[in-house]
DNA sequence: CGTAAACTTAACTCAATGGTTAAGTTTCAA
DNA sequence: TTGAAACTTAACCATTGAGTTAAGTTTACG
């Protein structure tokens, strides 16, 4: 095997690149425990929609659900955005030396002005 | 209008989503400036492929192309990540709470063993 | 000038996504 | 026990995505 291919990351990002789940996900992260109806109300889509955003979402891993009765309730898990994270994270650099020079231009000036 | 869709987040996820992009990004980030027919190389797919690819990358604000003579220069441009960074950087708490919790555990172990 | 290198475009295929409506299933409650 | 609430499943549809091969364009060079 030459490549190893990281599935898990493919499932998180593209997961995430879609509006309703990102609104889905937010709302959890405000509120969680939340039932399938309730996280469909304000979407302007049917139930069925949400309910395949939801499995999209569970299989990324970025939720789990819990049947109570006939209401299931959603749980928020963020940990697969951790790796997400990481790999973001090796280009932080290239916006963050942006900052540092602007920072340190800014430094400069100050120092002058003195 | 009641919802404002972030059509720069959807395209930036789903541009990280596949892993040739991603593989792209990272030949990039440690060597800029590669033509189209040498980041092509490594991949096992056919160059209109990559073509897309590199496509799809551009339109999501993540790659530059410059063109000198006949060959076209590819260069990263991390700037949209800082925002998907942003998005995810909500949820961070999800973990660190997590090692937080954990780093408590272990150093009032490592206490209790003094 | 003619050919090859380095893309680019076009046309096509196939599978996956995101949506729909309609028809289940299970559970609660009057 | 009957009906409604809260999902779930099924079947379908249109669009997009990722790949292909084949043909076209532009630039360099002997």
């Amino acid at each position: 095997m030459v490549k190893f291919q990281d599935v898990q990351l493919d499932r998180t990002f593209s997961a995430l690149a879609d509006p309703t789940r990102r609104a889905l996900l937010a709302r959890l992260e405000r509120e969680d425990g939340l039932s399938v109806s309730e996280l469909a109300k304000p979407f302007p889509v049917s139930l069925p929609a949400i309910m395949k955003h939801l499995d999209v979402l569970s299989d990324a891993g970025l939720l789990t659900r819990s049947k109570v009765g006939r209401t299931v309730s959603c749980h928020l898990n963020a940990e697969p955005m951790e790796e997400a994270m990481g790999w973001l994270a090796r280009y932080q650099r290239f916006w963050t030396e942006r900052l540092d020079a602007l920072e340190a231009l800014l430094e400069a000036r100050r120092k002058g002005q003195d």
